[in-house]
DNA sequence: GCCGGGGTAAACACCT
DNA sequence: CAGGTGTTTACCCCGG
């Protein structure tokens, strides 16, 4: 009829764009800037629409950058008895150091010049970890400082590298410099010379940022003085009342874990417990090489996945393969590589801050294992069927959706009925169901017209959803039934596929992700002893589903991910941890691997059911 | 080339 | 009448 409209079809929309497009690593660095921007702005349009907490920005930028391990993550990544031994073992080895070099023990005199010159020397040293931290980015190994002056920035990884500017002799002399210092009277001070703590969380990325913990004193760029405001912009989305080293009623102190019945309490501790003596110092450095180590083993495991995900051709055209990680952190690199690197050859989307993302489509599964499908000219439906089902997808990167303007690769009806499913009584009304889209995902906080249109076609369209006549109105729900019968699961459908694509990875066992969409979908092969065994496919073998698990709720309510250990040490190291509304997000227990390595598989609690024993990959 | 799935656009009906 | 909700159709792209 009338329909004769929109001849060139849909794809005349300058911001949907259907179909192809140039999709790829690229892409993902492209949203990785754009988030950065983001951060940068700070004004976030993520809170608008979306309703997310005012913590939501700085939390979910830091979340961006696995390097921001905190000491208690630091904690919770190594186990108390490693973390013990490591402390004590680089203990010894520091203390030996110390002694040799005199480093004299903490003057009881108040702070004066010499705090003044430690913190000069804090500063150089930042900039020197800084000019690091952009060699580190190019190379693909750190994220990029979330954000700029006002975003939270990632913390530690310049002192943390191997060859930061801070190595143990500067580190000696520093302290050296500031041994005359009195033990600071207020956690301000404490804090800023707390180098685990401060330097983690106020991160390098800025000169003015490292404002020396001598709150009063200006820097030279005219910035007053930030020790409140940085604290604040730790991106851990700190409140006011927390302090990174305080969780959980106990001090993160490295080997400490002192109760404390409220943050007073523990600033009182931290001062007496943890002033600026030798023995703090030590431990700071033991702390420094741990994330140091963490690093090193990041950057391993990031080129393992490299080499994995070449070897399976999934980025053959990839000048840098492992300069260009994909994971969300180490590619966080300019927009400028970008254009250099896009395999389609495809004009670079705008990168401009307020330019989405979108024209990529492949953007999404940065960070996730399902990277490796949507790497290279992939279309999104691809993704949708091949790869990641949304929930571990969404579990590992929902983060990132949700800041980035990048649209999700799953379809509109995977996502619907996520929502609905992630809802208490599995129903929503339409208004709602906007809601979550808007909640969830950057991508959808515009072209409003154009997705809600969608979500409606695809609410009618499918059997699977269900419309239910309520008091209020109308509800959706999901008919779980014909959703699977929805699309012939093309994995149900072909076993051989299923074993093939796992020999061809060489894994004996789908992965935890895959595992729990199998589960989800009541795919019985798949829920085969032998399928299910080892893990480390990670992402990689997110096969045929594109449904959402609930592994996304969870994330949404505890902030972090569960506590398990990801079996793919080598995958992205991204933690994408969503900030808990009133619990810090890292004061619950993460395994080192669930913290270090995003990818991890969030499964719910249905998947830890059906889950078997994670092992550890050989 | 056909077919089916998915995305987009739009027309249209109905209701508030 | 305007706007939201639903339904339906048409068309496009893509992969099998």
């Amino acid at each position: 009829t009338t329909v004769g409209g929109p001849i060139a079809g849909g794809r005349a929309s300058p911001e949907g764009g259907g179909g192809g497009g140039g999709r790829g690593a690229k892409a993902l660095q492209v949203a990785r800037q754009f988030l950065l921007q983001q951060a940068a702005g700070l004004s976030s349009p993520s809170s608008n629409e979306g309703k997310q907490p005012a913590v939501q920005v700085p939390v979910s930028v830091a979340m961006m950058s696995p390097q921001m391990i905190t000491p208690q993550q630091m904690q919770q990544i190594l186990s108390p008895p490693q973390l013990q031994a490591l402390l004590q073992q680089q203990q010894a080895i520091m203390l030996q150091q110390v002694t040799a070099h005199r480093l004299p023990f903490v003057s009881q005199q108040p702070l004066g010049n010499k705090q003044l010159a430690f913190q000069q020397q804090l500063l150089q040293m930042q900039q020197l970890q800084q000019q690091h931290l952009l060699n580190l980015q190019r190379q693909g190994l750190v994220s990029l400082p979330a954000a700029g002056a006002a975003g939270p920035c990632p913390p530690l990884m310049a002192v943390s590298h191997p060859h930061a500017a801070v190595c143990p002799s500067d580190l000696q002399q520093l302290w050296k410099e500031v041994t005359a210092a009195q033990p600071v009277e207020d956690s301000i001070k404490q804090e800023g010379l707390d180098l685990t703590t401060n330097t983690s969380n106020s991160t390098s990325f800025s000169a003015a940022k490292v404002s020396p913990p001598i709150s009063h004193h200006p820097l030279p760029n005219g910035q007053s003085t930030m020790h409140t405001p940085r604290r604040d912009s730790s991106s851990h989305e700190e409140t006011p009342g927390s302090h990174p080293l305080y969780g959980h009623g106990e001090c993160k102190w490295p080997g400490c874990e002192t109760l404390c019945e409220d943050l007073g309490q523990f600033v009182k501790h931290l001062n007496t417990e943890h002033a600026l003596d030798d023995r703090s110092t030590a431990q700071c450095r033991v702390q420094m090489q741990v994330v140091q180590q963490l690093e090193i083993q990041l950057a391993k495991e990031s080129e393992r996945l490299q080499a994995m995900m070449a070897h399976l051709h999934m980025r053959p055209s990839e000048p840098k393969p492992f300069s260009q990680p994909l994971n969300l952190v180490s590619s966080a690199t300019l927009s400028k590589s970008t254009s250099d690197t896009f395999p389609d050859g495809l004009p670079h989307p705008p990168t401009s801050a307020t330019a989405p993302i979108t024209p990529l489509r492949q953007g999404p599964s940065v960070i996730s294992s399902s990277t490796l499908h949507s790497v290279g000219p992939i279309r999104r439906r691809n993704s949708e069927k091949f790869c990641t089902p949304i929930s571990s997808e969404l579990a590992q990167n929902h983060e990132f959706y949700k800041n980035a303007d990048v649209r999700p690769p799953f379809t509109y009806a995977s996502l619907i009925r996520q929502a609905i499913l992630e809802t208490p009584d599995r129903q929503l009304t339409l208004n709602e169901i906007y809601n979550w889209f808007t909640r969830m995902f950057a991508y959808f906080r515009r072209n409003t017209a154009t997705w809600k249109n969608a979500v409606r076609h695809n609410l009618s369209l499918h059997k699977c959803f269900v419309r239910v006549e309520n008091v209020k109105g109308a509800v959706w729900t999901v008919d779980e039934h014909e959703y699977q019968k929805r699309r012939p699961p093309k994995m149900t459908g072909s076993p051989t596929l299923v074993k093939n694509m796992i020999s061809g990875l060489g894994y004996g066992a789908l992965n935890a992700s895959y595992q729990a969409a199998l589960a989800e979908s009541s795919f019985p092969l798949l829920n085969s002893p032998t399928m299910i065994n080892t893990s480390s496919a990670s992402g990689m073998l997110h096969v045929g589903h594109d449904d959402v698990s609930s592994t996304v709720e969870q994330v949404n309510s505890n902030g972090s991910s569960s506590p398990r250990l990801s079996p793919q040490q080598y995958s992205h190291p991204v933690h994408v941890k969503e900030e808990p509304a009133e619990a810090e997000d890292d004061s619950r227990p993460v395994s080192l691997l669930a913290t270090a390595t995003q990818n991890v598989t969030i499964p719910d609690d249905r998947d830890l059911e059906e889950e078997l024993p994670v092992e550890d990959l050989s």
